[in-house]
DNA sequence: CTGTCTATCTTTAGCAG
DNA sequence: CCTGCTAAAGATAGACA
């Protein structure tokens, strides 16, 4: 994993296989040996190597007292805790997917923002829009004007002599059907909104959908 | 082990030990799967947290059966292969102190080198050499021009009509007592080789003695 | 094969929500 | 307690000696 990112598979390659074997072999039994001192815990690592015919092991007293502990576990226990190599993977990817979405999610959020601040300093919408597109960018729209009103709302009944400037009460929580039309046409405290929160249009985010096939 | 080089000893902190405990936990059980999978071999990580009162254990069908192999051996390849942590760590040690004198001895190398190029630069040795310095450079001088000489002797017998633009044959195998005023008198022959070797003059090479003693 | 180098990729300590 | 972020340190694939 360094130079070009190399997909997680079996190696095929002899040689290559042995020399990964070897380094990462080294690589493992260090960070077990720096989790085993920081935190002060026993750990045991056994490596089932086809390259020695004796498995490999690491440290902790001995490695014995670490796995007798887990023998004399109930088998409920050792159930419970015995997640295979399958499980695990899968559970990883679980958890990589969840945060795929997570941040499509975003992304849309953020491109719908970037899309709706463009038809404000144009005053219209882009014309490369369909009729879905623009439905979705006028619910965007009315969740985002609703927010803003919440907030607006919050702040002036709640300290409205508060030193941050904020639009006294425009644009309050009317839903805009047709919302590139309203806009248009949008009164003079809606703008001010606009143009302080202009700044913090932020980039669309990248993910990098390689962790993903890799684990 | 970011922002700031963290010491290799147990963490004090009870809430930082124990973040970190669950992070590095993660990070030994992916390198684990990673081993598994692109060498197709078992692996079996036992942990025996002070944060959970069953060990956490790591993939691979299940666990049992890389233990069991582990148990079915004979003692002796048990003592053999069962290092335990201290021996473990003082061979890392030894690997580090290996390592830290080789690097040593290429800075002084290096340093002699370079002092010597500035004799020849200067046409007389630096007025800061004391006695034992001034005998360390006459050595390594006549040790260098050994080298030059062997190497000389040998492209002159074998390629004598060779592309590479050799020095013929000045400067042979004669030990220059005080190296210091043998060289403010060498010959053209003896100049034009130095030329040549000016321009590998190599830095001085930096050895990080914190990985030793994170060791 | 065993060791060394280094451009890249991955892990993680310390913070901020 | 947990989650996410990020700069910095660590790990390592491939090439070479």
């Amino acid at each position: 994993m360094a130079r070009n990112r190399a997909k997680m598979t079996f190696l095929e390659n002899n040689t290559s296989r042995k020399a990964t074997f070897r380094k990462r072999k080294e690589g493992l039994m260090k960070k077990a040996s720096e989790l085993s001192i920081l935190c002060g815990v026993a750990v045991a690592v056994i490596i089932e190597g086809e390259y020695s015919s004796v498995p490999e092991v690491f440290p902790r007293e001995d490695v014995g007292s670490v796995i007798d502990k887990w023998d004399k576990l109930s088998q409920a226990d050792k159930d419970k805790k015995m997640v295979n190599h399958e499980k695990y993977l899968k559970q990883r990817i679980e958890k990589a997917k969840e945060k795929l979405n997570k941040v499509n999610k975003e992304n849309r959020e953020m491109e719908m923002k970037e899309l709706m601040f463009d038809c404000l300093r144009n005053k219209t919408a882009p014309c490369f829009l369909g009729p879905n597109e623009l439905r979705d960018l006028g619910v965007f729209i009315d969740q985002y004007i609703k927010i803003l009103s919440r907030r607006i709302e919050t702040l002036t009944n709640n300290q409205g002599s508060s030193s941050t400037s904020v639009v006294p009460a425009a644009a309050g929580t009317t839903s805009v059907a047709m919302p590139t039309a309203a806009m248009g046409s949008s009164s003079t405290g809606f703008n001010n909104m606009i143009e302080e929160n202009m700044n913090e249009i932020p980039n669309v985010k990248d993910f990098d959908l390689n962790r993903c096939s890799e684990e």
